[in-house]
DNA sequence: CCGGGTATCCTAAACGTTTCCGGTATCATT
DNA sequence: AATGATACCGGAAACGTTTAGGATACCCGG
């Protein structure tokens, strides 16, 4: 910026008055400093900026896993948000590491991150609490934590569990297996939950083995069956945690020649694009995953302005799509 | 930093110390001084540590789209590599949009960020060259730049091109269809010049006619098929610019009863992980995804650490995975 | 007791901006 | 001609670290 100076003949500071579209400077000067800093291909130094100004102009993102399609899906509404609004991102995947996200956590802190994204790992909470009590702007989006006052950004993960396992049910399913995630997870916890209403409801007795808890990757899913279904427990229908547990699943099924939904029916969760390309195409529960990112955004952005000081509980709904998985063709008679 | 000196007694310079694990300070007092600073919640300011050393430990990553599989998988190699050598990403996506990608990259630059990583949208090349004309330290990854002198990192797509054309060929197909990306992009281009190469050396003459160009989501696989194979144009196979044109195309040809592969084999590109779980499973050209991400952050690293000085091309191999979409079954001999 | 080496710490400058405060011209008004 | 307002610009401090270059205390061998 110096150099702009002596170039121009002008000060330091009006440089940087130019530069910065701020007023008190004469068109003309303006239109010079910058060509000046053009030809000379200045670029301003951010760092530098932000030690007397304290907006960095980033967020930090963390979340599990961006290249699961939920987790981009729900990024990309961030992304859009941030374009939007003029923002840059850092994302940081934690690969649902608890040890990862504390990092990330600190290390956003270092670069004075405006504010934080958090889909968090839910193994730990102390960092979170931490933000809280440093009045950090954070927001938890995807998940839920008890008792905690954070603005939080989630679906409404038991009437999905609830939708999920209540067309199981009417489509006649009475030994439905649940792949669900590991419940330190609020939507673990929260479907399981759905799903045990739902079966209540319908006076199904609620029998926890029939809860089958892995990690949350299509291999995980297949090895779920061969735990479970392969060794001989008669099911008729299986709620998975996600679209992706599902995949696997239904290739484990089909390896092992079940039939899809004749003999075992299937439902996802997220509604990733996928899932109406599959084989069969997977029943699955709707959650607005762009919508989700950039409300969480909007809230963080709120907060940020100072447009809002209590802290904002946000749910989202949720819709179930019906597909080719679970249509259980009753005329074929073999369930229960 | 002034907070923990003062209450520690030491001076800010021995805190600096024992923040950043120099040599020069007593077990003793750096065990007392990072407890103190703990106490106190204190967290470093990197934009101030930033003025006097240079490097960010963060690097850019521009993309055209992350919630592109293909994308997102290369994406979790470049983060796989950040993660291990301590650096961390500011993620911009371009959507394609050359503007995005210019704008990121100055955006970036004040960031002071140590390195680009840029799958470039190829419009432009303008702010490439500008780049290179810094000496700022950039790979441009899964793209090729004629006559340009910068680090690059993509697949071998004429081969591509051509292993998939050929085996539609050798599965007896004669009226291949290319559904193409804009040809201003290197993928496009040496794909369609391995499609062409195929052909001539089975002897079916290349008609220009059979490549349909367009943007490479899901609705333009679909709407290319409506364009072509639904008005009567006689085709066979399909070669598709990637996995998720080819799925889009198969949804197409679903909702019009051709059957795949008996009418019209299909082939797809990328290899993502859902090929594999569509109906029927998708022959694909598989690329090495991750490996490129991660290869891509390593040859970044060795220009910053001043371990190379002249520009390296560094090309990875494809593999063809044959599944059921494209194989043909010669007995139903309905191929010209 | 002294020179020199080592371990440990400190002072002050420097990084590249932004901000606070004030200064000079210019112009209209009395 | 004096006054006040306005438009434009500059000087210098400040932001929170790192780094360069000592300074001090202690120990050693001679």
């Amino acid at each position: 910026m110096a150099d702009v100076a002596k170039k121009s003949g002008f000060s330091i500071n009006t440089v940087s008055r130019a530069l910065n579209n701020k007023p008190d400077i004469r068109e003309e000067t303006k239109a010079r400093i910058l060509q000046i800093a053009q030809e000379i291909g200045f670029v301003k130094n951010r760092s530098a900026s932000l030690l007397r100004s304290v907006e960095t102009r980033i967020i930090g993102v963390i979340m599990a896993d961006s290249s699961n399609p939920f987790y981009s899906e729900v990024l990309k509404g961030i992304e859009w948000a941030s374009r939007k609004f003029d923002y840059q991102i850092i994302l940081v995947n934690t690969e649902r590491a608890t040890k990862n996200e504390i990092r990330a956590v600190s290390l956003l802190m270092e670069r004075r991150v405006d504010g934080l994204l958090i889909g968090p790992v839910q193994e730990s909470r102390k960092h979170i609490e931490d933000l809280i009590h440093r009045n950090y702007p954070t927001v938890i989006v995807g998940r839920h934590f008890d008792q905690m006052e954070i603005d939080e950004i989630y679906s409404d993960e038991i009437n999905g569990g609830k939708l999920a396992t209540q067309h199981l049910i009417d489509q006649g399913c009475r030994k439905i297996l649940l792949l669900n995630g590991y419940s330190y997870k609020s939507p673990s916890h929260m479907r399981q939950e759905g799903y045990r209403q739902a079966l209540e409801a319908a006076g199904i007795p609620y029998d926890p083995s029939y809860v089958h808890i892995s990690d949350i990757l299509p291999e995980d899913g297949y090895r779920a069956i061969l735990h479970t279904v392969c060794k001989g427990m008669p099911v008729d229908g299986i709620f998975c945690y996600n679209d992706i547990v599902a995949f696997g699943a239904m290739q484990a099924l089909k390896d092992n020649h079940y039939r899809i939904p004749e003999d075992i029916a299937i439902v996802g969760y997220d509604d990733i694009q996928y899932s109406g390309w599959v084989y069969p195409p997977l029943t699955t529960v709707s959650i607005q995953k762009h919508r989700m990112g950039f409300e969480a955004f909007r809230m963080l952005l709120n907060r940020l302005q100072g447009k809002r000081k209590k802290t904002q509980r946000k749910i989202l709904p949720v819709e179930l799509i019906v597909r080719k998985s679970s249509l259980h063709l009753q005329k074929e008679g073999q369930r229960v």
